[in-house]
DNA sequence: TAAAAATGTAAAGTTTTATTTACTTTTAGA
DNA sequence: TCTAAAAGTAAATAAAACTTTACATTTTTA
């Protein structure tokens, strides 16, 4: 799993901090998604893709069949 | 958050287990989501989506703002 | 270049997802 | 209608998401 989490959130000029909260969670947790540490939840992944406009296939990719 | 995982899996014609095991994980975590009972992760979604060939946004629905 | 802001990292603790086992109830087929 | 498959439920456990706190490093900006 990749994501194009920080990459988005750079296109929104945003920090770590300013996502989390817009998100409700905490800045660690962007940060470990970003970081691949660890796989959101579908609703949270729903939440970032509507913010950043983007269908959630597109901002989160898993790797291999 | 809502879901139209039965209602898909029935268009597929297929089991809770045969869903599972397609997906790699056990039956009770496909009828714990058709109920609601918890929110998959962004990769269980995604593969699911793919293989009722939807979109993420469309299989998961946030219930409002 | 010094200070401040942002990011990285890490560890302990909580909550929730997911597994396993097992049993009951419902649905479908012979 | 008897039977078997499928689905519902539940509880104990494991694993992972997520929080909180705290501090180090990097980047930005005054």
């Amino acid at each position: 799993m990749k994501n194009l989490v920080k990459v988005e959130r750079a296109r929104l000029d945003m920090t770590q901090a300013e996502l989390a909260k817009e998100l409700g969670v905490s800045r660690q947790t962007i940060h470990a998604i970003e970081k691949d540490k660890f796989n959101p939840s579908v609703t949270l992944a729903l939440k970032m893709a509507r913010l950043f406009n983007l269908p959630v296939e597109e901002l989160f990719i898993i790797d291999e069949d």
